[in-house]
DNA sequence: CTTACCGCCTGTCGGC
DNA sequence: TGCCGACAGGCGGTAA
């Protein structure tokens, strides 16, 4: 479900939730698995749990612990609920209990979200492949560029890759291409220097954006508040086939590319 | 090596 | 009304 938004938003709004002193006074799983086992290692029951930070490395939350780390994703369709009193709701697997009586509860319908203990950042599968992350300096250097241009793919299904970079989704993949006039369809060893360029920053000022409007409430995501975002109402192309284009008269096209759903306008992107 | 497709899951929506 | 397929913010494994 969410993009790299979303889950900076998420983040943001649970840090200045967490309780001080930060400490889990119980850790409950009702599921057996996510996408991967729910599982801790025993000495981790012995005592609490003290959380130090919460942080944010492509698409997945790290709480950061004295000991360890929690890794966590939301997958298509989860999120994290804060609240002060238990109400069950069908499809709740994590409950992070706090001492001050403080619930944060993880739902998820598809169970595609991840939810695991790690006793270093370093030994998490997940990272060990990704490419950077928008907001750093290396996102604009060479490399990114190189792998894009020595690429014969669809550059929309080159900038979802994490591989190359992290935090694009379906849904800021068809924006920023919008944005930026490319055809998601174009070929990445197609696309000019200067478009890739403006892309990359297209990019980081989409996600940006995105991130102060709160995020994209398509369907299931809120924040731990239950609020939703306010970012789908900014759109240009996403979920608007038949629509017609900001900038000019055609109207809004709607194809599959590796099985996602895209949207472009093909007068303006080329 | 690169790339497209499949599976993991549940819920919802549209067509018949 | 109900049934059935298509589809949904992700991601890794696999097979060609």
């Amino acid at each position: 479900m969410p993009e790299l938004p979303e889950v900076e938003v998420l983040r943001r709004d649970l840090l200045t939730r967490m309780p001080k002193p930060s400490r889990i006074r119980r850790l409950q799983f009702l599921s057996p698995k996510l996408r991967t086992p729910l599982t801790l290692p025993k000495s981790l029951l012995k005592k609490p749990i003290v959380v130090t930070g919460i942080e944010r490395r492509s698409k997945f939350l790290v709480f950061r612990l004295e000991e360890g780390v929690f890794v966590s994703h939301l997958g298509m369709s989860g999120y994290w609920r804060a609240e002060t009193k238990r109400s069950e709701i069908k499809h709740d697997h994590v409950i992070i209990e706090w001492e001050n009586g403080d619930l944060w509860v993880y739902n998820d319908p598809r169970r595609f979200g991840i939810f695991e203990f790690h006793p270093d950042l370093s030994e998490v599968k997940w990272f060990t492949q990704l490419g950077p992350e928008p907001f750093s300096d290396e996102f604009l250097a060479q490399p990114v560029i190189d792998k894009i241009r020595g690429s014969q793919r669809a550059i929309k299904s080159i900038i979802m890759d994490a591989k190359v970079m992290v935090g694009v989704g379906n849904i800021y993949a068809s924006e920023a291409l919008y944005k930026a006039g490319i055809n998601p369809f174009k070929p990445g060893n197609r696309v000019s220097f200067e478009s890739l360029r403006r892309l990359l920053v297209v990019i980081r000022n989409t996600l940006s954006k995105a991130i102060d409007g709160g995020g994209s409430s398509i369907r299931d995501y809120v924040h731990a508040s239950g609020e939703k975002g306010k970012f789908q109402n900014e759109h240009l192309v996403y979920g608007r086939s038949g629509e017609k284009c900001t900038q000019c008269d055609s109207k809004i096209q709607s194809k599959k590319i590796q099985g996602r759903s895209t949207f472009w306008c093909r007068k303006c992107q080329r």
